[in-house]
DNA sequence: CTGAAAGCGCTTACAG
DNA sequence: CTGAAAGCGCTTACAG
């Protein structure tokens, strides 16, 4: 085997193959393998047609379709690393989903990872191989830039740009006020809110505005947030047993370290303090004690901008740029309590 | 704009424009944007070409490129849902490596999900639009054979299959003797071992093994594997304090499951029983307490994948069928201590 | 050193 | 109803 000739490709039937055995030339067999309606071909042809591609096992070309169609049926899922290949947590499903819609409507996903090297990926983007393609949160804004200034059907995920394009968020301003509204039903008064200093995502600052704006709403005074390590964290809540009852931590993996570092100080969940958080993802339910947590509607995130997408795809020019925001939705378990009225003293 | 004209391909500028902007040909062209060292142009040409292109925006078609070459740059990598998109744990970073490898060759990584529908990825694996594939564990055997029957270079990963395919996978016997050994240290005499009766996948049967030889060969008695849901186990465990003083988890999720499970029961971990588990995967080093694991090299196996991959797909026919099996790491944290003389007396 | 031409494997007006 | 031919945008012997 030479090595110009690739394994992949050899002894490869072609349609070429498939017209000179059915004695037809490539342009009808072309019409019957696409069903193109408007071309009356006889039942009789058509079948032998189908009978002969099977028999040669022929599978038409990726590569030769797509150049020919100028559609490559192929979309792609733009995310940044240092976040894992697949970004933690909520992406699972609304990968999934995204994956499922899609695939079902004939369209595969190809991953990009937006390194460093922006030649790498702004290649990739012109260079014809996708029909659309996906942003996900974590994008840097050269991405965007680059996007809005070209002709790619696009839609940006959980991301939120200066550009308009268009893109399907969640209404975390909203999720904060309903885990908030929850602690202040529990009889909690003192709420801290616990931002992770790393994110620059857009729910960063609506977060804290649905809390500030449901403390504010129940005549509570709202605290500067918490950041740092969780560690410290803790300690200080241990040191201060009265500055707050309850925290809710942006996020759902530093909320995990934050149950861990608050059992190495001894204090209880929720006997102690509550703690609530955003994003219903894994391991949230396994935690001890099991989160409560905001979920997004990830589900329902990959299906709209799968669907918003394919629009934009199909019917180039069309659609306008929309901006859809999904509602979240609280998920109460048994990190939060009922305030105690001592806190724990018990203990201190 | 009409919907026959996919907005992405909106006056694209081909290489045909830079030709004639050089007056050039568009084989001269060809050769200065691919630096053919053989075809020598003079550096004035050269540096037109790549003027004009550069002025021009010029991106080389993918598809054309790749339909010319008979070779597209790009990997498949199968997968098999129910599992997550990406799936969990170990996947992450192995995917990561694969990704950074890959690309830095010049691959793009393409994912596949097995889905029922058997001719969908059938179709995806043969119409020639990957160079090589990765088959992640979880696939059926019959992609395995489909793709054993085919020129398609590919290596299995993490996957053990009855046909001769290259593959990594992991010494799950070693790692299961190297955690067993750390708790017959630790004192431990009664070690139970904890199966996930939902997973096929060849460690299971491996770690089993690894088990009964080091208990074996510390003269000590293996015991029926337990199984079922991690509520029964540890109910069970608080009822028969005497039972076991340890247990070894076949994968971190269940362990997580358990160490919830046995908070529940109110016994303490490591302080009423210990628990270690396999895969070093978010989050054992987040949990109550943190777990000790088994490390999968999960980076290395990423990395040899790639290349040998890569090696067979740049150098077809010539690499031998190979499976390596790559060594797995204790790493020993707080959910393992040393055994108690009186187990669990105290509370039961 | 440069370019005309064939080829990669398809699709699609268009003409018969 | 069917097919010759042009075209999708490249690469690569081959000839000059």
């Amino acid at each position: 085997m030479s090595s110009s000739t690739p394994a992949s490709a050899v002894s490869r039937v072609t349609i070429n193959d498939v017209a000179r055995q059915c004695g037809l030339s490539i342009a009808t067999v072309s019409k019957v393998l696409n069903r193109r309606s408007q071309a009356r071909i006889p039942a009789p042809t058509q079948e032998r047609v189908l009978e002969v591609a099977k028999e040669l096992g022929y599978r038409p070309s990726y590569l030769a379709r797509a150049l020919a169609n100028q559609r490559s049926h192929t979309i792609g899922v733009l995310y940044a690393p240092p976040m894992a290949l697949i970004p933690r947590g909520i992406y699972e499903s609304l990968m999934d989903e995204l994956d499922r819609v899609l695939s079902a409507r004939g369209y595969q996903l190809m991953f990009v990872r937006l390194t460093d090297h922006v030649e790498q990926w702004r290649q990739i983007l012109q260079d014809q191989r996708f029909d659309g393609c996906l942003v996900l949160s974590g994008a840097p804004p050269a991405v965007v830039e680059m996007l809005a200034g070209s002709a790619m059907p696009c839609v940006l995920v959980n991301l939120k740009s200066e550009t308009p394009l268009p893109s399907v968020q969640t209404d975390d301003f909203d999720g904060a006020v309903q885990v908030t509204r929850h602690l202040i039903e529990l009889g909690h008064q003192k709420i801290g809110y616990y931002a992770d200093v790393n994110e620059p995502h857009y729910s960063a600052e609506r977060r804290h505005a649905g809390y500030c704006h449901a403390m504010a709403e129940a005549g509570l005074t709202t605290m500067e947030p918490f950041g740092g390590e969780t560690a410290a964290l803790a300690e200080r809540l241990k040191r201060e047993p009265g500055l707050v009852s309850a925290v809710i931590a942006y996020q759902h993996r530093i909320a995990v370290c934050l149950l861990q570092s608050l059992w190495r100080q001894g204090l209880s969940v929720p006997g102690d303090v509550s703690v609530a958080t955003f994003n219903n993802a894994y391991p949230v339910e396994q935690t001890i004690p099991p989160l409560t947590a905001v979920a997004l509607p990830t589900v329902e995130m990959g299906r709209r901008a799968a669907e918003m997408l394919l629009d934009r795809v199909e019917r180039p020019g069309e659609a306008p740029v929309e901006g859809v925001v999904l509602k979240e939705r609280l998920v109460v378990r048994e990190s939060t309590g009922p305030v105690r009225v001592s806190p724990h003293s018990r203990r201190s």
